[in-house]
DNA sequence: GTCTATAGGCCGATAGAC
DNA sequence: GTCTATCGGCCTATAGAC
């Protein structure tokens, strides 16, 4: 490992890429590993299979999730609240500057794989949680600011729930304002359920 | 038309359960040909390519919605609030009865093909905007029970972000209690925007 | 470990008999 | 309008030289 970037990660990064951006059906070994700068063949020499590769992927989003996707917003703002809205924010900007190609990929492989490949389903699922996990810490940071008996839980599922929601919409749409209006819906709800203070 | 079902409309049914159990990509005309009872030759003879066969399923689901989605969900309830529920609810029972193989097709479609295919998107767009028309529609009955300046067109839209956001994680979980969770969180929601009365 | 070559299968689409 | 037969292409996966 080293050098330029060992073959593997080059074709796991590739794959990643791809799937995101044509779904997994439609991305070709062929294609990924030409994007790789590798031959067909030397795909098979790290994964058995196209699955194979798919649960690599899964993997590497998983270990990317906090370090690529909260610890950026987190470090933008230290209300925990905010950390939130700043996640969201970074996919919007996402979806956006790439007209919405790519999107949020886990998102776009549930719906396409996790009902057929059992294993691929497990991992995105992991994803899902993770996420949801990283979300979760960030209302207990706010807990004092929450009603009492606030279920954060479903808190976070419903943060990821919302964000899911509104990217597809943007994608049927080829606008970002469904994400918009969506995130703007959740920061009211939110809102309703702290404690009433004395300024907003 | 009429005899047993026209061969046109056959493949159509069929094209719609198949895109909608195994994605369009992964439904070849041959299967929905067969399924159809038809052979593989004749989808040809109603569409020139598959992408027409695709649009021809989203007109068919456009033209469904009101009937065989609202209407029946409506018919259960006369409270406009309770039948948003009500819609939800029906969705809940395929997707569990189902066991997460049969969601929103609508949904599955526009991750997948709404970024490569123009026409359907548009088709996909539409089919979205109908669904939250006829939410806004409930809303709007039930205006003079919502707080003055409530936003009809982002409550809408807000309710079908959750619904689609809630059923990709059941893909992923292999689990309806993702709905039931954010189904919950979207009535707290909802009952937040209303006026204070006097009784609940 | 990397590459070439190719097997073997499925797919969308076409041509043409009836 | 329905069916058969088939073309050409692309795909996953394999075999094997270097």
């Amino acid at each position: 490992m080293g050098e330029v970037a060992a073959t593997r990660e080059r074709i796991v990064e590739s794959a990643m890429r791809l799937f995101a951006v044509r779904g997994f059906e439609r991305s070709s070994l062929a294609d990924i590993a030409a994007a790789a700068e590798a031959r067909g063949g030397s795909v098979y020499h790290f994964f058995r299979t196209k699955r194979e590769l798919l649960e690599a992927v899964l993997e590497t989003y998983l270990g990317a999730l906090v370090p690529h996707i909260f610890e950026p917003a987190f470090a933008r703002t230290a209300d925990p609240i905010e950390q939130i809205f700043a996640v969201l924010a970074d996919y919007r900007e996402r979806v956006r500057t790439t007209e919405f190609t790519y999107r949020c990929p886990i998102g776009r492989l549930a719906l396409e794989v996790a009902g057929e490949d059992p294993g691929a389903r497990v991992l995105i699922d992991r994803n899902f949680a993770a996420w949801r996990d990283a979300v979760r810490g960030c209302l207990e940071r706010a807990k004092t600011r929450f009603r009492p008996g606030t279920d954060f839980d479903a808190l976070s599922a419903f943060v990821l729930t919302v964000m899911e929601g509104a990217v597809m919409q943007c994608v049927a749409e080829a606008s970002i304002e469904p994400f918009d209006a969506s995130i703007a819906q959740l920061r009211l709800f939110i809102t309703s359920q702290l404690r009433k203070t004395k300024r907003s």
